[in-house]
DNA sequence: AATTGATATGATATATTGTATCATTAGAAG
DNA sequence: CTTCTAATGATACAATATATCATATCAATT
């Protein structure tokens, strides 16, 4: 992402904090900032590295871990069960809501997309899972991909 | 799960594995009995600890977690990343392939549904994938939810 | 400006989950 | 029985995450 998205990006999530009467203080600006530059998934250790990488100062993980729950409850930032990353929100900059979130992730190179999911195929999930007797209280699709990239440049089974 | 239902699931397991020339020795089988009894995910640690109380000896983390991987690559488990947590196959003694399995997973009390998806449904997934340029190596959906029960007896937010 | 209370961050220890590696044992095949 | 392979054990360690208490920062009030 080129540095002007990463600031345009910075900039609204300030106005959405600044919304929700909550702070986004240096230490989250540099986080966030870490990960829209990163422009992929990162663990909460690679950025303690990419902190450190770009103010000389270490950032303790505990700090990292702390901003990054802060940020997720602001969706700013998204964590990924399957790989244990987390990624920048790429809807910071417009308005998406955030019933269900669907990220498809390259396994090779941990690059992601969210992407939109249809509206009936999320009344049908729902549905499904009312249906099994369960309640959905955290809907987010995460699929173990390929990027297309890394698909023609690695060797693959199939 | 009832005693008589898992000797059941374990005599098919031993059969599927004969057919694919691998065997299902007794620790393996000891792993997926544990795992076919307790009726909910565990984790590789909680399950050494249900091999000590069946048996009396300890069973290394490390042979709990090659064991784990062998029974996944059966399909007689399934790993849940959402938790970190695994779980035994609810399709042992039926004849279900494994295109795409979808989880509804209770977070407070870790009982597992293994639910089938509408066949259209699935191609629409795979569709919205190839559409972002991604190619879908293993597909698993994971929903985060709460049974009837634990909706019923815990307090929740909405 | 100083006081105070709430929020944020630092420091440290520890828990949990998972892998690498080499040694030993158990099973199948000849 | 021997020999080869697959499975398991033992040990060390890496990676991810949380608990807890101390300190710093910020903003409101005096
Ligand atoms: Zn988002
Ligand atoms: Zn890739
Ligand atoms: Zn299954
Ligand atoms: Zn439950």
């Amino acid at each position: 992402m080129t540095m002007n998205s990463v600031l345009e990006n910075i900039k609204q999530a300030e106005h959405n904090c600044k919304e929700h009467g909550v702070r986004l203080t240096s230490k989250r600006k540099q986080v966030l900032s870490g990960l829209l530059q990163a422009d992929k998934a990162l663990s909460a250790y690679e950025l303690v590295d990419q902190c450190k990488d770009e103010s000389g100062k270490t950032m303790p993980a505990m700090s990292v871990y702390r901003i990054l729950d802060f940020l997720a409850e602001e969706h700013l930032v998204h964590k990924l069960d399957s790989n244990n990353k987390y990624v920048a929100c790429s809807h910071i900059t417009c308005s998406h809501g955030h019933e269900v979130t669907q990220f498809l992730i390259c396994e090779k190179c941990q690059r992601v997309d969210e992407i939109n999911i249809d509206p009936s195929m999320i009344e049908q999930l729902q549905s499904n899972v009312k249906d099994a007797g369960y309640h959905l209280i955290s809907p987010q699709l995460e699929m173990k991909c390929l990027c297309e990239t890394c698909f023609t440049t690695f060797p693959h089974p199939n």
